[in-house]
DNA sequence: CTGAAAGCGCTTACAG
DNA sequence: CTGAAAGCGCTTACAG
């Protein structure tokens, strides 16, 4: 059986003081005496006072809890962005509250209103394939989508492809197989872009979409990766990890050995790839600080909602309205054994351009 | 800009009666003339009217909010988890708000401790391990661990071990290594008594945990599957599909091929189970099902909280305490392509127990 | 520097 | 059947 929780006026009963100056000296605003805040703050530890969220709540306008929303709970990326957000929240004095769109693109729209009537004050949105998330009357940040123009958080796929691709080039790679999920998505085919950017000149790619196989062959149908193989063919890529986990599979299944008579690689490092035999090479996302900046603009926003209203609704004058352009947050390289030396190195271009300074950055560019 | 929400006054403004005629129409609670109910309602919904969490928590002493806490949020299973958790609260009109104990043991009293002083009704926990969730003053409910006496929800482990051994044993494997994780993990020992027993008496199983190789040769150091093989094994069954995974990675890295030469199968049903080649035999948790159990049985010591506050917290006279056991909820077999016949089957025996009636059931059994 | 008071939006006895 | 009132715990102008 819990005992009740201790209030203000409790801590104010026992002291003899009124409950504004309790509040004042636990909140650290108002004017009060050093002596007086210093009994109030030994008072409340020792009745180990917390705060209700639902009187302050009901007082503010403020709930505290930021919604969470994500097309699709069953995404491979989800524990990481949880993690990360939850994290990032909680550093801020925010809960987190989840929600399913339940991978329906439709009903995205609904999971975040359903949040906001629960009284979070913003909402933060991993959308699916792409997903616009329109405006909405309030504070939202979406992470992993280049759609939404402001306050969009995603990691760098077109860096990061860069880099895993530069890292196959200087293997010796020179024909490779680009293995993704769906033909419309725009992180992949950011992935792609940045692959062939790193790889160079020199370098023949091939994009296969599973999508687009099955479709013709039926799900789980074979890739025909060892036919590719064989005709030459010496590099897989996976555009995330679970199409690399189909590449290595078949090819291994097919009796390659790997590195050895070919590279698999992928994206996105999840739990399972360094299980995998051989442990995949892949890129991983910068969690941590894809969800600081989606908090942080989050929070920002939320207090600037606070100010207009102040303000009388009005903007002070002189000073544009904040209009946050997207940020791109780079990945890192992770090398584990699958990637190996080509088979059969070609000897590198005599010319080769130096990527090593972006060629394509729309937005800030954050460097761990 | 959001338009500002309207309130309980605000249709009793408009139609000229007072907010608790207004309140009672909306819960249907008070008594209220069929008509002026009626009219209330029209309004409510015109006016877009929706319910202040804040102010009915204040009220209440309820925020109508579960906590969710997870001894570690990068769980595999949490993805499903979480989904099945989120769908039955949302069912019984509740919002979810997550909680990591960040794969510390010791943090994860700590994450229920926040999230009770967040607010939350109750706290579904998912321990790891099986770490014990003690007595805690408020209502909780743990899922998958078979540790706290009461209000505990699992995964029918040894059934499930039963069930897929079963399997493995009708297409003739005699001989198989059982892959699991660490020694001392509660529900991977019960797959392993599970699978024995659907075996049957004639098989011959050796128990390898991946944990102890590493301790001995290093992280992802081979588990020596085919040398088992070699020697006669033809089935390897992962305790999870992480360590099926693992099996299946070596065995065809190995030049083995499944299921030809060997079959494998896992646990769990993993995101990219199906993606592999070839697809893997699993068993699946019913994670609907246990989450609507965990959730009913939080929600009704929510509800019983109030009724013994209401009855001055003496319990009702001749009526036993509320003393709720354990549920186990069966799992449910995928057969996909990794599990075959046995290379070279053997003759079943001539005498096979029964072992469809269950033999080893604690707590009350849901049948789909 | 400190206190008394109002009010956020709701629900629930209590009168009429 | 309906209304007036109290109060959940908090913060914030406003007086003193």
């Amino acid at each position: 059986v819990s005992k009740p929780r201790s209030t203000l006026s409790d801590i104010a009963g026992t002291l003899g003081v009124s409950v504004a100056a309790v509040s004042n000296a636990l909140s650290g605003k108002g004017r009060i005496s050093d002596d007086l805040a210093l009994r109030i703050r030994a008072v409340a530890r020792d009745l180990g006072y917390v705060p209700s969220v639902a009187g302050r709540a009901l007082r503010t306008g403020r709930s505290g809890v930021l919604g969470l929303v994500l097309a699709d709970l069953a995404h491979p990326l989800f524990p990481q962005i949880a993690r990360a957000i939850e994290q990032a929240a909680s550093e801020r004095g925010y809960g987190v509250l989840i929600g399913n769109a339940g991978g329906d693109v439709r009903a995205q729209a609904g999971a975040i209103a359903r949040l906001i009537e629960r009284g979070a004050d913003g909402v933060i949105v991993v959308p699916m394939h792409g997903t616009r998330v329109g405006r909405l009357g309030h504070p939202v940040a979406v992470i992993d989508s280049p759609s939404t123009p402001g306050n969009t958080v995603a990691s760098d796929h077109f860096d990061a492809g860069r880099h895993i691709g530069r890292h196959m080039g200087q293997l010796g790679h020179r024909r490779l197989a680009l293995i993704g999920a769906h033909a419309d998505s725009v992180v992949q085919n950011d992935r792609i872009a940045g692959i062939r950017a790193g790889l160079g000149a020199g370098a023949r790619t091939q994009v296969i979409w599973i999508a687009e196989v099955e479709q013709g062959r039926g799900p789980g149908a074979a890739l025909g990766l060892a036919d590719l193989a064989a005709a030459g063919v010496t590099g897989f890529m996976g555009l995330s990890d679970l199409n690399a986990l189909r590449a290595l599979s078949e090819l291994q299944r097919a009796g390659l050995r790997v590195p050895q008579d070919a590279s698999v690689t992928g994206f996105d490092d999840l739990l399972w790839s360094r299980d995998l035999s051989p442990a995949l090479t892949t890129m991983r996302m910068d969690a941590a600080a894809i969800a600081a900046i989606a908090v942080d603009r989050l929070v920002q926003q939320i207090d600037q909602i606070d100010q207009t209203a102040d303000a009388g609704a009005l903007p002070p004058p002189g000073m544009p309205p904040a209009m946050p352009h997207g940020v791109a947050v780079p990945m890192r390289l992770i090398v584990r054994h699958s990637s190996g030396p080509a088979p059969d190195p070609a000897p590198p271009p005599a010319l080769r351009p130096d990527l090593s300074q972006s060629d394509r950055t729309e937005g800030t560019q954050i460097h761990a």
